[in-house]
DNA sequence: TTGTAGGCGTTATCAC
DNA sequence: GTGATAACGCCTACAA
């Protein structure tokens, strides 16, 4: 195993100071003869230089590394906001340390304090569990933080959030324009933000319409899981399926859900969109590969991670620390799970 | 924004030496007096002291952090690698340096070289394109790399393959079993080693029984995408049909691909598995949640992470150096899209 | 334009 | 047991 190289090294071979050395192999804009410069930089080449990073950035306190904790990577929506973040960050020079906190507090607690100490210096965080008092301390420490889809209660961090309530509405208007009255809603547990707004955005539009809610909510999770997901969205068209009077259209509370409702109906023999209408929400990419494609409400995942990628590098550069809160909108899908009442 | 605190700080505080409350707060074994080891932690604790992992990296020449490089996350395939490989590296106080190549060459490289200036010692990297010459120097100097899923001839890294050519044959061989003797292949360009023994694999087995091949191979790709792949299943599916004397069966390359042919046959009103059986490859967790569920070869994914990374750890560890490489075997996952003729 | 020297925060080697 | 002190590799006043 070959002895690393340092710039005192190529400072001798090139008979200069290591200072010199420094300023031309770090691209400074400090005046160096060319000649020397040159020759500097051949003798690099040569001996095949490394910087050593962590001597840098224990020098300059910078750690090109943003932080992003998410529930988990393989949740189709975080890998798509994952990559979305990474590109942007790429652009910039700066890498992604992944942590999956399956929600987890006390593993978001210890994510957070590593990353930390490794000076990171930006993070960018969807947690509906974390200790605000903690995360307050860091960011009184010099951490940027971005709270994404999950607001987070504390003060200095800058949330990117979604219309979960007008998602919820949209989709329940769409079905209602079509023709649909009967229209049942199935949910995962209601114990987030998210999942009560979107039942929430359900509820006025049907009530907007004079419509009966017909609302079905699995019991606890234990798990958060895709094939949960999936046999909840069965479990619960088994009951709806069930009732005397069956809804013709049925609106889940995602789109692993959905595809789960799709398939209860399908072992039943009933056809989407002809038999049934079902409308999903998050707009994953496999909804165009379901038969049929499914409509939902798109969440603008990718889009989300560059955008808060974007804006914690702006305030990692200084720019703005003014606290900057958005909500970004909910867009409908119209694929082809949903049929005109009636046609 | 608070000065931080140094373990200097904390030594003028205790009246002690620095020395002594980095043993302290290093968990070193050295030993200490209980009366200032317990005074330095209580201060440590009082003042919220947070150490800087870059002086300690910079001192001790190991960052804890591994890197990975893979074409993109969005591929359930490699979001379900990495979730195994973040679980190993969480519980040995690792963390994981994300790296989308795109399959990109250039990429690859630029990230192979900051990950190391970064003195990140290991590497798990599932790559086609790598020049290996570079790979190689910095193996030399110390890297420690795994390739996963694609071979890299490069001396020195450690290999955990999969058995492609077992899974092609596999698959067609059951359904053969099946009783289908008309199976088409369908599949993406075969410019890589393991489509192109998933390829021969198929063509095995056929000519064993003594069948006919019916290939389908898409043109050129320019984007790796989720539907690019269905999208091939659609157009190959597509021309499937069109023949004189279509096949009873259809076997796709990957499950994606898979997904595009349950599509373009059911856009057809052709019933699966009824009137065509169709069978996938890599066993995602989305082909739990179609319609029918698609039976598929199932390549071990979170489990290859998980080996990858403990494997990766050991070496780190200074365990064995020798070259240890391993051909993970491909699984029968039987659902529900693949028929016995004439029952 | 160049070099000297000090320091970033930590650990490790020595003496005591 | 404990404390100076010297690194680790780099950057950056400051002086020349």
């Amino acid at each position: 195993m070959k002895k690393t190289i340092t710039i005192h090294d190529i400072a001798r071979m090139a008979n200069v100071s290591s200072a010199t050395v420094s300023r031309v192999l770090s691209n400074s804009t400090y005046p160096v003869s060319a000649a020397k410069r040159e020759k500097i930089l051949r003798i690099a080449q040569e001996v095949n230089y490394i910087p050593n990073l962590l001597g840098k950035q224990l020098k300059t306190n910078t750690s090109m590394s943003l932080g992003v904790i998410i529930p988990s990577i393989t949740n189709p929506f975080y890998s798509s906001v994952i990559l979305g973040i990474e590109e942007i960050a790429r652009e910039n020079q700066y890498q992604v340390l992944l942590c999956n906190s399956h929600h987890d507090p006390k593993l978001e607690i210890d994510y957070l304090q590593t990353i930390f100490e490794k000076q990171v210096k930006g993070l960018i965080i969807s947690s509906i569990s974390l200790d605000t008092k903690l995360l307050k301390s860091f960011i009184d420490m010099g951490l940027n933080v971005i709270a994404l889809d999950q607001k987070i209660d504390a003060e200095g961090v800058c949330q990117i959030e979604f219309d979960y309530l007008k998602g919820g509405y949209m989709a329940t208007s769409h079905l209602i324009a079509r023709g649909h009255k009967k229209i049942g809603y199935v949910t995962a547990p209601l114990n987030r933000p998210s999942r009560i707004s979107i039942h929430q955005g359900y509820l006025n539009a049907m009530q907007e319409h004079g419509l009966e809610p017909m609302v079905r909510v699995s019991e606890h999770e234990h798990v958060y899981d895709g094939i949960y997901e999936f046999d909840n969205g069965k479990r619960l068209t088994r009951e709806l399926l069930d009732l005397p009077e069956r809804p013709t259209a049925i609106f889940a509370c995602n789109d692993m859900t959905a595809f789960g409702v799709i398939n209860e109906l399908a072992n039943d023999g009933i056809q989407v969109p002809e038999d049934m209408s079902v409308i999903g929400f998050d707009g994953i990419e496999f909804g165009k590969m379901t038969t049929p494609p499914l409509t939902t409400i798109k969440q603008p995942d990718y889009e989300m991670g560059r955008l808060a990628c974007k804006i914690l590098l702006e305030m990692l550069g200084g720019g703005r620390k003014s606290e900057l809160d958005m909500v970004l909108q909910p867009k409908l899908v119209e694929r082809r799970s949903v049929a005109r009442l009636g046609k």
